[in-house]
RNA sequence: GCGAGUAUGGUGAAGGGGUUAACACGGUGGAUUGUGGUUCCAUUAUGCUAGGGUUCGAAUCCCUAUACUCGCC
């Protein structure tokens, strides 16, 4: 079965909407934050601590899993979501990120077949195609699978986004081509760059090609987020309203936001484990290094208003030692925490949504994001 | 007690008369947006054990003291 989008309730006052989001492995309500777990794992958290911060959905990596342990081996595992013990809803991305910026030369590697590129395990040369992207991910039995995509760098010429999105368009038909597992989503992906008319017309030739979800693509590298926003809603218009959106890669607190104002269903990104993982946290007034002197003997926890579990039970001072000692579990909480932040926004702006306050929402939350710390 | 050697930042150290004291680790900040988990950037000794001397100029040469290391009694 296909996943089905179910729309609840538009905010009055923006694009905003809630809906449901039904899957194989069970519903769950949008705009959501998706946790990144690269390599069928979300980096230091198990099934259960994901549950317990009410993640819903999580993504995983084709290209990482094509090249360790290798697609066949998941699935002769009975697909990803037994491989890994996980019974919710998984995303793969295409690999088309990864492969790019793999791609050492990008005129002679990026070609109509595929692209080329050296593994980062043991650099020898490997060409992904459209087609094998999907077949790969067929294999992996996730949810919901992404078309292969270009995703040029930000910026690049008018002629050369052109052709990067004709290109794209000509790669997310053959890969449909062969997609073929009747459990499996297919999503496309919207280009462009910063050029309105090429986002226009990437978004309705996609479209065009009926699939189960739309996702911006080509944001979060390098443009200012005045860009990004403008990227959003060049391309917004012009998807269904009965699919998902979701915006690729994007990650910071007040992009979620402004991406949930503009129409944006679902959000993934690395940003909150990454920074887990180099000790940084968000809290309500901005995102704070745990890692600095000052914390040394702060016995408060990192986000009093917040409800994870490391913010229950530990404390900044504590945290600090863990990270400074690099100890795993620090990294561990921090991640915990630093999801549960994201997760919690995502509730708070559905709630938000149902009663039409989403603008003031943003007002709220801007108003002590932005403020230092005492 | 006698003899020899060594003293450079928080740490390990380079430099053996010429200008701003190398490098590494650590410390302190910062960065990180479809994850190459070990990444990147900035900053960190107005001073070379302490005094005195030689010299235009001393971390570098000389003297004394102190501390440590090794050997001998």
């Amino acid at each position: 079965m296909k996943i089905k989008y179910e729309l609840k309730h538009k905010d009055q006052n923006s694009k905003a909407r809630h809906g449901i989001l039904h899957t194989n492995y069970g519903s769950f309500e949008t705009p959501i934050f998706m946790p990144v777990g690269t390599q069928a794992t979300v980096k230091t958290l198990s099934p259960e601590e994901l549950k317990e911060i009410h993640s819903a959905v999580i993504l995983s990596n084709t290209y990482h899993l094509w090249l360790r342990p290798g697609e066949d081996v998941v699935a002769k595992a009975g697909g990803l979501h037994k491989f890994m013990n996980y019974d919710g809803p998984i995303l793969t991305d295409s690999g088309g990120f990864q492969v790019f910026s793999l791609a050492k030369n990008k005129k002679k590697d990026i070609v109509e077949e595929g692209v080329h590129f050296k593994s980062h395990l043991d650099g020898r040369p490997l060409l992904l195609t459209p087609e094998l992207s999907i077949q790969i991910q067929n294999k992996l039995d996730s949810d919901i699978a992404m078309s292969f995509d270009e995703c040029p760098p930000y910026p690049v010429t008018y002629e050369y986004m052109k052709q990067s999105v004709e290109r794209t368009l000509r790669w997310a038909k053959r890969g449909a081509s062969v997609h073929n597992n009747p459990n499996q989503s297919l999503f496309g992906i919207v280009q462009g760059g910063e050029f309105a008319d090429l986002r226009k017309w990437s978004a309705e030739e996609t479209v065009k090609l009926n699939f189960d979800g739309y996702s911006i693509g080509g944001t979060s590298v390098g443009e200012d987020k005045k860009t990004m926003y403008q990227m959003i809603d060049d391309s917004i218009p012009y998807l269904p309203e009965d699919k998902p959106r979701y915006l690729m890669g994007v990650g910071d607190p007040i992009d979620i936001i402004e991406g949930v104002i503009r129409g944006i269903d679902m959000f993934d990104c690395v940003h909150p484990t990454r920074l887990a993982r180099h000790a940084h946290a968000f809290t309500r007034h901005g995102k704070i290094n745990l890692k600095n002197a000052k914390y040394k003997e702060d016995f408060t926890p990192i986000d009093d208003s917040c409800d994870c579990y490391a913010c229950k039970h530990y404390t900044k001072a504590y945290i600090r030692h863990l990270m400074v000692a690099e100890e795993t579990f620090g990294s561990r909480l921090l991640s915990i925490h630093n999801l549960r932040f994201l997760i919690r926004l995502v509730e708070e702006l559905r709630e938000a949504i149902d009663q039409d306050r989403v603008l003031e929402y943003k007002e709220e939350f801007m108003k002590t994001y932005y403020t230092k710390e005492s």
